[in-house]
RNA sequence: CGGGGUAUAGCGCAGCCUGGUAGCGCAACUGCUUUGGGAGCAGUGGGUCGGGAGUUCGAAUCUCUCUACCCCGACCA
């Protein structure tokens, strides 16, 4: 390829609108633009990785044994009554109507479609087990798409379905699926972890999420340094940080704490640690409020204390009015004592003693608060946040933090929709049984944001020789004027092409600077500067993008030199 | 959805307060020079000033309205 030919076209300016690095890269490389919110055309360029991704993923699906195929994007409304499904995507389900009125969704997902094909087609066990998968275009409305096409609104997914007869069968798949995901982001060059997830609004028992470890990604990891205990922070379990309670050994006291509303105020007002002290959240039950006890320094939940069956879903905080109606206090100054309705305190908690909470009272805490003396709970959950430092949950070593972007998520779903939607085969003994079911999601658009993000410096993209868009960039100077240095491109370049290693040879008649710079911002992983200067003492310059250092290579050896450095 | 902001050439912006029919940088195009790290000079093309309505002799500018896009949104107990 040459770039007369190709569609190049590079900023060297940064968006203003791009807040994440990958989000910049890749509009100053021009693999994407913009249409709208959440809306990206890929360029040829972009394109190009986008098939190295999907390519890959292919693959490693084939060898699983998953079979390829294809579903509507577009799905009739009354699949979803049939799941129930419509209120838990809420507002995040594209909806449109027809001429003759009928409405539809654009597939944020394609559970029921998938169920609805097998429900006809598989009739008895002996088509079991069988995985499905397609490479397609979802939509979800979320509420703010952002980071390009890290969350877009349109984006391409890789989502599989398996189904079976037995949950062995079904845990069978799942454990090959998790080798298969994890041979997918080996094979890209990709930094992962795979951890234990929240099945979230598709449900199911167990679910686990590959994440693309970098700094800007949206979700926190937790993981044992020791151990291999790993879980996304919304699932990992955070155990009690005191083992037994003690006994009161503080008189219970009421003092002032004038305009003292937060924890970090309250504490330094008191001289006292955060770890000493209790925080009450009001929020909204199943029958009537309830009140969620974090210790001080730990985070409620939003996760874990939805899932709570007193919790109403979802979860929502009181307001300021029905605080005061409830406590006769303000935000600030809520606490356990004589509060009028059920309280629900995070484990740590509820081994706590001679705390302080807020007094329910403007303007007041209590000290030397002691359960069963002072206060009652009626129930005792994990509704915390891990936090790093915490004993890792089975027992191997601490925990640590790291931030990762999900790229893949897959579910046990069990018998779930095969329930709702009556997908059923014959089992050997000729009776009816449920389906058991997997589903498998991978993030292909995101794939591509994610990789970029972990590899890239400050002059550009540094892509990981397998998702490059090209393997090899010929970078001639003055090609338009120097006939030797047009003869060794162009000789190269046939060598290449004919080889069948993707090159690109940058025939613009630009400045040398100006090319360089262009290409350490494509992320060409193996760029082959000739120019006249080199090719009168008969070489030609190589340089990795990674390392950056150029080195010179003999001519005549420049082809057995590169098929050598891809093939490494 | 609530709050805030922006909308003028492909990109980034000025002009608006104080109405007089649009400009700068980059990019693009042409020519000449230059050619191993983001070139110089000269020239050229490109805008219903987000849409609609209103005020006015006259609106990018003032008023109303609609739309799009961007940012923030338990972290307080």
């Amino acid at each position: 390829m040459r770039t007369s030919q190709f569609h190049l076209v590079t900023r060297k300016e940064t968006p203003q609108d791009a807040e994440i690095i990958s989000h910049q890269l890749m509009i100053r490389a021009g693999l994407i633009r913009k249409l709208g919110a959440g809306l990206y055309t890929w360029s040829p360029l972009g394109f190009r990785v986008l098939r190295k991704v999907e390519h890959i993923i292919r693959q490693e699906m084939d060898a699983s044994g998953a079979l390829e195929m294809l579903m509507p994007a577009v799905q009739p409304k009354e699949l979803w009554q049939e799941t129930g499904r419509i209120e838990d995507f809420g507002g995040q389900l594209l909806a449109m109507t027809d001429r003759a009125g009928r409405d539809y969704f654009f597939g944020p997902t394609h559970e029921e479609v998938i169920t609805e094909f097998v429900r006809d087609e598989i009739t008895s066990y002996k088509q079991l087990p069988i995985n499905f998968y397609q490479i397609q275009t979802k939509f979800r409305d979320e509420i703010r798409p952002r980071f390009g096409v890290m969350r877009s609104r349109e984006f391409i997914m890789k989502d599989a379905y398996s189904f079976h007869l037995s949950v062995e069968s079904l845990d069978d798949t799942y454990r090959l699926m998790e080798q298969t995901y994890s041979n997918i982001l080996t094979h890209m060059g990709l930094h992962f972890r795979c951890v234990l997830a929240d099945s979230g609004a598709i449900g199911g028992s167990g679910s686990q999420e590959f994440h693309v470890l970098a700094d800007s990604g949206e979700d926190a990891i937790m993981y044992s340094d020791t151990g291999d205990y790993a879980a996304n922070i919304e699932k990992c379990e955070a155990v009690s940080l005191i083992a037994e309670r003690a006994a009161p050994q503080q008189a219970l006291k009421q003092v002032a704490t004038p305009n003292q509303k937060t924890i970090d105020q309250v504490a330094e007002f008191l001289g006292i640690q955060q770890q000493q002290m209790v925080k009450t959240l009001l929020v909204d039950g199943v029958d009537g409020p309830v009140a969620l006890v974090v210790r001080g320094d730990h985070q409620l939940s939003e996760v874990k204390a939805a899932h709570l069956p007193e919790v109403a879903t979802p979860l929502r905080f009181l307001d300021e009015k029905e605080v005061q109606k409830l406590t006769g206090c303000d935000v600030g100054s809520i606490g356990v004592k004589d509060l009028n309705c059920p309280i629900i305190v995070d484990l740590t908690v509820a081994h706590m003693s001679d705390f302080v909470c807020g007094a329910n009272q403007d303007n007041h805490h209590l000290t030397g608060v002691n359960w069963q003396r002072d206060a009652d709970f009626q129930q005792q959950a994990d509704i915390r946040e891990a936090q790093a430092g915490d004993p890792s949950p089975d027992g191997q070593g601490v925990l640590k933090q790291a931030r990762g972007i999900e790229v893949g998520h897959i579910f046990q779903l069990g018998d779930k929709y095969s329930k709702a939607m009556n997908a059923v085969v014959l089992n050997d003994k000729g009776q009816a049984q449920a389906l058991q079911m997997g589903c498998y999601g991978m993030g292909v658009s995101r794939l591509v944001a994610a990789a970029i993000e972990q590899n890239h410096d400050d002059n550009g993209i540094i892509w990981p020789t397998a998702l490059a868009p090209f393997q090899v960039a010929i970078l001639p100077m003055n090609y338009q004027k120097s006939t030797q240095v047009k003869k060794a491109a162009d000789e190269l370049h046939q060598q290449l092409s004919d080889a069948g290693i993707e090159v690109i040879l940058d025939d613009r008649k630009v400045r040398p600077g100006f090319m360089l710079s262009d290409f350490e911002l494509l992320g060409i992983p193996h760029q082959v500067i000739i120019g006249d200067r080199s090719l009168d003492e008969g070489h030609v310059e190589y340089r990795y993008r990674e390392k950056m250092d150029k080195q010179k290579v003999e001519r005549a050896k420049i082809h057995d030199f590169l098929c050598q450095q891809i093939s490494s």
